[in-house]
This record gives C-alpha cells, sequence and structure tokens, in this order.
DNA sequence: CGCGACGTTGAGATTCGTCAATGATAGTGG
DNA sequence: CCACTATCATTGACGAATCTCAACGTCGCG
C-alpha cells in the first residue's frame, strides 16, 4: 500500500506532501513490511540505516543496560515512527520490537536526508516530527516524575485509550498488546502493583478488565478523573 | 564573542560548520545575551521563535501543568542548545530559566530553517542535535523507570560530574547552581530524601560537602560505583 | 487435556514521603 | 561591617505506599 492511501499519513512523516514529491517520497520508502509478533525491527548497537513507520500493529521499545538490566520505554502505534534517536550516534541504542504482527515502513534515513535537503516542506515535517516525539517523552517525564502508582496507570491507561480512540473512533472496547510485564517496566512500578491498580479501578466501575480487554465505562467521566488526579499532559 | 573563538563550538549546533558557512551562521545568531539568575530566557505558552545555545553557565527547564504543579524537566550546561521541544507547537511547552548569571546564544529558528535547507551540514548537525536531545532524554526516562532513591540522586551527580569534568578538566571541586529542591523535582523525589541520599554518599566516604559544593574523592571509584548500581548512560 | 506462561491476590518488610523542628547561608539595610 | 531576616538545607519521627516473596488462578496453545 502506497502513503497515499494510507490511512494514517496525516499523522506520520509525509503528513504535508503532496504530488510528485509523495511520489519521491514513496519512492525511498520500503512500504509494508511485515513483521510477526515478538520479531525485532531493530536491535540495540546495530547501524542506523532507517527509520520505521508504524502501518498497523504496536511496538516496543526497550533498553537494556550493560548489567543486563532491561526497561520498556515506549510504546508506539501506527503512524508513528520510530528509530529518531538512532540519528545522533548512528546506533539504535535501544531495541524495538512488535507487540504482535504488524506491518511497517522502513524509512532509509541516508535517502531522507537527502530529499529532505530538496524539499522544504520534508524537512520542515521531519524537525516537526522530532518534536512531537520531545513533546512525548516531556510527558512522560512528567508522568514519571509522581511517585504515585495510580496515577502512572491512569496516564498510562488514557494514553492508550486516547490513540485507540484516534484509530477506532467506533469501538470503545480496547486490546491491551502488551504484558503486565512491559507496563511495568514502562511505567516503573512492580507487575503485582499494576494488577492491583486495574483491579482496583474495575472494582471501583471504572472500567471492565478480562485480561488484556479493556472496556472503559464513561470516557468523558474518566478522563476527567484522570486530569483531575493525573494529567500529565502538557 | 563569535563561534568560531567559542570553547564550546565543536559541542554545539555549528560544529562541523567552517569558512563561508560558519560566517553565514553567525551573521543570524544574536551572540552572547546576558542572563540574570533567575532569568527567564523563554516562558511557557509564548511564541517559538528562537533556539538557545548556553555559552556560560546554567540552565533549568520546567513545565507547569494546568494544575499549577511545576517540575524541572532538563538542567543545561555550556554548549547545549535549548528550545528544541517547540518546534512541533511554535509554543515553548515548558520554561527555561537561569540558574546563575549565564551567557546565552540566540538563534532565530526561522532563519536557521533557511540557512540548513541550503547547508546541508547545518541540517545534520541539526537532526543530528535533536537525536542527542533524544537520547538524553530516553536516559532520563530510564533514570526514572528505577524507583530507587538513591540511584536517582547517583545518576545525577554523575551526569552533573561528566559535564563540568569536560568543562574543567582541572578542577575536581564542582559547584552545583541549583537548589535541593530543583534536584528533588528533577529526580522526582522529595527534597529531604535528596538531602538525606547526599548526607549518606558523604558519610560512606564518596565525597565532600557543604551547601551546594561537591567534591567526589576518587572519581574512578565513584564511577564505578554508579555504574555498578544505577548506570542509566545509554 | 495438560502444560507453561501470564495474571491475580495476600502478607510482611522496606523505602520513601510528610510533617515538624533545627541549623546554615546569603542577601539586605542600617 | 554587622546584625537581621528570608531562604535554603539538614535531621528526626512517623505513617503510608509499594516492593518482594509466595501461593494460587487463568488462559491459550500444542
Amino acid at each position: 500500500m502506497k502513503c497515499s492511501d494510507c490511512k494514517w499519513r496525516k499523522y506520520c512523516l509525509p503528513s504535508d506532501l503532496s504530488g510528485p514529491s509523495l511520489s519521491e517520497f514513496e519512492h525511498i520508502v520500503h512500504l509494508g513490511k511485515k513483521f510477526e509478533k515478538e520479531q525485532r525491527i531493530y536491535s540495540q548497537g546495530s547501524s542506523f540505516r532507517s527509520l520505521f513507520a508504524i502501518q498497523s500493529g504496536s511496538v516496543k521499545t526497550q533498553y537494556t543496560l550493560t548489567s543486563g538490566y532491561t526497561q520498556v520505554t515506549a510504546f508506539y502505534y501506527p503512524g508513528e515512527v520510530i528509530g529518531l534517536d538512532a540519528i545522533d550516534t548512528d546506533k539504535y541504542p535501544g531495541t524495538a520490537i512488535a507487540l504482535e504482527d504488524s506491518i511497517i515502513c522502513e524509512i532509509p534515513f541516508a535517502h531522507l536526508e537527502q530529499i529532505a535537503q530538496q524539499q522544504p516542506i520534508l524537512n520542515q515535517s521531519l524537525f516537526k516530527l522530532m518534536g512531537r516525539e520531545f513533546v512525548r517523552d516531556q510527558s512522560l517525564l512528567f508522568l514519571l516524575g509522581s511517585r504515585a502508582a495510580e496515577e502512572r496507570v491512569l496516564s498510562f491507561l488514557s494514553s492508550i485509550a486516547k490513540r485507540h480512540t484516534i484509530m477506532n473512533p467506533e469501538s470503545q472496547q480496547l486490546q491491551l498488546s502488551m504484558s503486565r510485564t512491559d507496563i511495568a517496566s514502562f511505567l516503573g512500578i512492580s507487575l503485582e502493583t499494576v494488577s492491583r491498580e486495574l483491579t482496583k479501578l474495575k472494582k471501583n466501575g471504572w472500567l471492565e478488565l478480562s485480561g488484556r480487554n479493556v472496556l472503559i465505562h464513561q470516557p468523558a467521566n474518566f478522563k476527567e478523573y484522570v486530569f483531575q488526579l493525573a494529567d500529565k499532559t502538557i
């Protein structure tokens, strides 16, 4: 599938391109590569060649220290671009792993830089994309700055729900693609605490919960609750 | 003072420029503006016009939520560039405040984009600069992902010491320019805990400590200790 | 149907935050 | 130059939140 036909183009890198400049962009991209669940999109330490744009599915990125300690640093959904953190060092500083069977477009960075140099609009889009990633990171820093487990879990749910709504406006039911362990690692709390907080939300009537299936009862009220307690959106 | 004479050029945005392209860059930069301690370099919500490069002194960035809750998100030292997180939104999402009397160069972003479009090297430097900022954010996320206060304080000290050593290779004595409150906010722990952890390090003989003056006794051993316990450097 | 991975729940131990009092430091004005 | 004051930093006691360890459920896949 070409970018011009992609549902998520307006959220993706070629958002502002059209006509011949879009064709040129499509020309350098390896579109729609398939990745299976658990498969790596890139690995920590390997040479940086490409950015990757999610077309369908979901991805986690994780970093492993020399000590062996591993931490999940982000979850990504369609329209989002991963690999930006490799630009400085020419190596991927982390590993990206598909959380489910996913379709992902590979954007060779050297080519991208070349054509961006000739297309101011693309260059700007790239800057904006990176800027957006900063804002995302800042939100996350905020989230982790507080120590309250409930806030962390709420922010996580809220973030996932928001993105789910953009992708599936018709369906309230959302299915988490990541394990409790992944969530815990991402939020910097123990997996037991994640489980307990989710159970608490369920008991208090905020949502239905069965394994990885989540249904938020009154999204508007829920959002208000999150906002009061834990809105880390800048 | 011009970039060509600046000690920190190789760490700064024009690192790879020379000759006429460097002159052109210098031409658009407002060099060496003075900011007093506590003075704002830019404010949250105001229009994004420029990036700022620290020439001397130090800066903190902080974000304030609608609830009024404020959090310090980074400390910056000479050679480092701030304001990158505003590129996406055209507003500064946070506030930057000088921690001491500082000299800072203003880089109007519209001009920068223009000349970067003609100078691939500068464009690449800008990408790299942003990439470096991602790595920094990731490191911080990693740090905050762990809950141990000792690790957080150690990582903070280690980060400051590393930058201090680059700037002042001859002196081991470092003077923190930020308050305990700022450190606590940045690390996501209470200021009392910061104080207690620092005192603990002092009692265990790792460093000398008097107010904001810190002297790390055996930097090599200290680094090893940090590495074992808390190395979040990716 | 059984096994293994994933998720939930419970109890005790630990860490850290909060509140509060005390001590040090720097900036201000007499 | 010194005293005064406001801000900043340290220290202690207590309680709450979360981690760890452990047992028990549950789900999906072969």
